[in-house]
DNA sequence: ACAAAGATGATACTCAGTATCAATAGCCGA
DNA sequence: TCGGCTATTGATACTGAGTATCATCTTTGT
């Protein structure tokens, strides 16, 4: 029942630190951008990271970007999100927490859902299979409550919102 | 319980026969090759298909191939299968039927199983997010008996087996 | 302040998939 | 069977995301 806090700049940047790597101005400017649609509970591709980056940061190069991304997802702070049309985008979480996604299908708004697939059910396929399980992935899509008053057919961009 | 037999090149055939569609030498010659692989569980991305269908039809272009899949994923009769390292391939399903696949991480075997989330979870979600659920996509990801023999560490291209 | 190692950013490149379009091949009616 | 209509094809050029390279710039420890 606690409420995770969303995931801030400093807990980003202290990983970094811990790992042994360098506080460095792209790194920072990044992740702030990032903590900032944590909270917000924006998703993002590199390329949008990229672009809302240099806003404030115009020197901050492209493969930086990708790398910083990267790096972050190596450290557990971001997921991939797949969407219904099949596209992928990041998400910030808290790393080490295991929870799955669920979208939007119209405005792609992305939830955390707490809920997995039951052990049982687990063990019937490691039973049933022979396969040792390492892991999964599960994403659940929908239409939000705001959405669902609306009869507009499904959006194909992201633009939307 | 009923074994679902595999899907034959006639039923895909036959599928866009009655989607009004044309049956030309191309789309053939795709479709035994996707057959082929489908009685042999083999999975495959475009550029695979399109490689080995030249091996007997030199004259197929790479769009018709990408066409082609596109196609019959349209038609149902492809899904796409995540595996542990984000990579995806086409594998040849009953067109309809509801599954999921779990993946060996070593030698990247794939085999369905039906299983799924259960009712009551999904009701769970439902009713707390205030989303209304429309899909989902679940992969499982482990390691086959087989694999599980030996120690090697999980392989990174798909050229093994 | 200095040298070593880490990190950066410009550039060029790869790779999967898409767009275009003239040429081809099924289909159907005469 | 013929001829025209249209779906389909395949060559080509293009796109866009991500990667590789490498000289240059920073951070850090001494
Ligand atoms: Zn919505
Ligand atoms: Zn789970
Ligand atoms: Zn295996
Ligand atoms: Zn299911």
């Amino acid at each position: 029942m606690t409420q995770a806090r969303t995931v801030n700049a400093d807990q980003m940047k202290a990983a970094i630190a811990e790992a042994g790597l360098r506080p460095t101005r792209p790194r920072a400017a990044l992740i702030d951008q990032m903590a900032a649609w944590a909270t917000a509970g924006t998703d993002f591709t590199c390329e949008e990271l990229w672009h809302s980056a240099q806003a404030s940061a115009p020197w901050i190069g492209r493969s930086t970007t990708f790398r910083t991304v990267e790096l972050l997802a190596d450290l557990g702070f971001l997921d991939r999100v797949t969407f219904a049309d099949g596209s992928e985008r990041y998400h910030v979480v808290q790393p080490g927490s295991h929870h799955h996604h669920l979208t939007c299908e119209m405005c792609h708004r992305v939830v955390e859902i707490d809920i997995c697939l039951p052990a049982e059910v687990l063990e019937t396929v490691q039973r049933s299979s022979g396969f040792a399980l390492t892991g999964h992935r599960l994403e659940l899509f929908g239409r939000c409550s705001d959405c669902q008053r609306h009869t507009v057919p499904v959006i194909d961009s992201v633009d939307a919102e």
